[in-house]
DNA sequence: GACCTGCTGCGGACTG
């Protein structure tokens, strides 16, 4: 039978209201899988492919919404994924007069009140709302979620590899125990490395052997346009600026330039540039430091805009899943950290039917001219970077341990142990470790042994008492800049926070008037001049596979038709440069640079790995200076067979990790910050968590093995 | 220089 015809009776005729005149491949296999098996699903296609209605045609075809209780909860990371979808959704539904209710942190507090008093239909929730009902009202769990059919996740992706997918992994275990049959689930996502990585989604739906992918491999046309500007300066060179305003400015347009700062530099000076020569005024900022309602505004306006051009300079808050309708063109200043990031923007351009997707790539720096070309080749070969889950979260054990006890207020050790060891995410620790852990959050206060029964100890409430319980992530602290009362967004203190500075935010110049410490607050009023804002941050780790490839472009003589003749210049430059050593293998030989008196090492190796090799020369009394971009190591000596000879013995064996990382620990306590309930463990587990998350010792042990080192001629 | 994500419950003022 065809797809259709296997879909209820509402929703077909919903399909021929729509006028589409077939359905999508994706939808096609997923109709006629989800209908006929009870088999869990990851549907992996492209953006804008129909992914959602892949999922809900079926599932709202197959599930009985005549039953009592909540039927299907749909996860979305993101708020205003959830407003987004929640609009599809609900008209699809009212062919079946089936209720939607978003549960958010800002979704109506009457529409969830209706829904407790008569639980149906489907559900829009993000993993941190469904924390903080298992922690404050675990009966409503049981209330509301306890009849589930299926459980729908949206960007699956942006869920592996982090403690927040842990998080979310084990919360669909707990909804799995206090369900009174078993749900199904269907993940979705746009971006998974190939089938090296599908064990780790099956592993995450929580039941391998019954979960299957369906891929639509069908490529989409990208143009694509590779150019060099060379910035001398702190500030993006004018030249850059004044062509992609040239390319863009009659289009649809988003700029990704990598970081808060940049963004508002690139919209305020393309903005000044369009003004100068009569262009449109509809230049934007979008960043999660911009006020909620300035973006939500921008976004609105992007939707809307059928006629009018527009150009948005954003972050990543642009680059998951929101549907801002049709843009034409997508421009990435300098590289990105990651493939599967390149794939999400360049996916944002060209979402309708038959329309090909554009990018134009600045680079103002070689190496990121570089990292460029090996992130654009890889994705051409359809690679992905892979993504591992934490085989051992025991950070996200504690604060999972928390909510048990607060959820159920008062449970025995016995429980509580088999609660956790029950759960999958936490698979791979054992009753023993839970026990010690247990141990140590009574000894710190946070449980309290109340006769046979565990409760929230005194400091443990400061702690699940906050609404910074819910989440698995670090924030830090933010003013709000605010104009007459107007919210604008916010800004970090910093020596550019002081009065009469002028600054750039949310696509505009202010001037600081006013800091009240007290209330955290800047008072701004409207300006002529200004810099670009200052943030901190964190740079996202780069593959290996990505500083590998670089590499390999340094010692092939391959011509890119796509990149301009400056950028070529500069390929060429690098290729002479690094034609001083005899390369012949970009997987293990590596360039060491002896002058006078220093060494320059260059790794060629991801982030972690490389992290991991300046710890372990830094424990055998060798500094370096490290550069992240270029993957080099500088050394003030030059004795290079020396250094040679120790790069051979640098092993775990030769350095006492464990109490090398107990020094390190406690010299410089920040480096957990990665993690935010990595604080509360033992020591003991604090090391564990520094060897499976931040450093990759087993990683650089291999590199180091197939390390041969090519000395310069 | 260096991304992003989310958030309870209560009291009180205001609106219809």
């Amino acid at each position: 039978m065809s797809a259709f015809n296997l879909l209820s009776e509402p929703i077909r005729k919903y399909i021929r209201d729509q006028r589409w005149e077939s359905l999508r491949p994706i939808q096609e296999a997923a109709i006629q899988k989800i209908i006929a098996t009870d088999n869990n699903y990851v549907l992996i296609s492209r953006t804008a492919s129909g992914k959602t209605e892949a999922a809900f045609l079926p599932i709202l075809s197959k599930v009985n919404f005549k039953e009592k209780g909540v039927k299907v909860l749909y996860i979305s990371p993101l708020i205003a994924l959830i407003n987004d979808q929640f609009m599809r959704v609900e008209k699809l539904c009212e062919y079946l007069d089936v209720p939607v209710t978003k549960w958010h942190g800002e979704a109506s507090k009457g529409a969830k009140d209706r829904l407790i008093k008569a639980p149906e239909g489907i559900v829009l929730i993000t993993p941190e709302s469904l924390e903080a009902m298992f922690v404050n009202k675990p009966y409503h769990i049981h209330h509301l979620f306890s009849t589930l059919d299926y459980v729908v996740i949206d960007e699956i992706h942006s869920f592996l590899g982090s403690d927040r997918g842990i998080h979310l992994q084990s919360l669909l275990q707990r909804l799995q125990k206090v369900n009174t049959g078993k749900f199904t689930t269907v993940a979705l996502s746009a971006t998974v490395s190939d089938e090296n990585n599908y064990a780790e989604l099956k592993d995450f739906l929580g039941d391998p052997e019954h979960t299957k992918v369906i891929r639509d491999t069908t490529p989409k046309p990208i143009n694509a346009v590779f150019k060099y500007f060379e910035g001398q300066t702190k500030e993006l060179p004018l030249d850059l600026l004044k062509d992609l305003y040239r390319r863009t400015r009659d289009s649809k347009v988003l700029v990704f330039p990598n970081a808060r700062g940049k963004v508002e530099e690139v919209a305020v000076r393309l903005k000044k540039l369009s003004e100068k020569v009569g262009g449109h005024a509809n230049y934007f900022s979008h960043h999660s430091s911009v006020d909620k309602e300035v973006r939500e505004y921008v976004e609105f306006f992007a939707k809307k805009s059928t006629h009018e051009n527009f150009c948005i300079s954003c972050t990543s808050t642009l680059e998951l899943g929101i549907d801002i309708g049709n843009v034409d063109e997508v421009a990435q200043i300098d590289a990105t950290h990651s493939i599967a990031s390149l794939i999400q923007r360049v996916g944002r351009s060209g979402r309708r039917e038959g329309k090909s997707s554009n990018l134009f790539l600045y680079a103002t720096e070689r190496w990121s001219l570089l990292q460029s070309l090996a992130c654009w080749l890889l994705f051409k070969d359809q690679y992905i970077e892979p993504v591992t889950m934490s085989q051992k979260p025991y950070d996200v054990l504690v604060h999972q341990l928390l909510s048990v006890v607060k959820g159920s207020s008062g449970i025995t050790l016995d429980k509580l142990i088999e609660d956790l060891t029950d759960n999958a995410a936490f698979k791979n620790i054992s009753a023993e470790e839970v026990m010690e852990i247990v141990d140590h959050l009574t000894a710190i206060d946070f449980l309290e042994k109340l006769g046979p029964e565990y409760i929230i100890g005194i400091e443990g409430e400061k702690v699940v008492n906050t609404r910074d319980f819910y989440t698995l992530f670090h924030t830090p602290v933010f003013f709000r800049v605010v104009s007459q009362g107007v919210k604008i967004g916010e800004l970090p203190l910093s020596a550019q926070t002081r009065p009469d500075e002028n600054i750039y935010l949310s696509a505009r110049i202010w001037k600081i008037k006013d800091i009240d410490y007290e209330a955290k607050k800047i008072e701004v009023t409207p300006a002529k001049d200004g810099k670009k804002p200052l943030f901190f941050g964190d740079a996202a780790d780069t593959a290996s596979k990505i500083r590998e490839k670089m590499l390999e472009i340094l010692i092939s003589d391959d011509k890119y038709d796509f990149l301009d003749e400056p950028g070529d210049e500069i390929i060429r430059q690098m290729r002479k440069d690094f034609s001083i050593y005899e390369i012949r293998s970009h997987q293990t030989d590596r360039p060491l640079f002896s002058g006078n008196d220093k060494l320059k090492f260059y790794s060629f190796t991801g982030s972690k790995i490389n992290r991991t090799l300046r710890f372990m020369l830094n424990r055998v009394g060798i500094e370096t200076q490290f550069e992240e971009n270029e993957s080099k190591f500088e050394l003030g000596f030059s004795k290079k067979s020396e250094f040679i000879s120790v790069l051979k013995d640098l092993n775990l064996n030769t350095i006492n990790s464990d109490e090398a990382l107990a020094e390190l620990l406690d010299n410089f306590p920040d480096v957990l910050n990665f993690s935010k309930w990595g604080e509360f463990l033992p020591l003991k587990y604090q090391i564990e968590l520094l060897k499976n998350q931040y450093f990759d010792f087993e990683g650089c042990n291999e590199f180091l093995q197939n390390l041969n080192c090519i000395e310069n001629k």
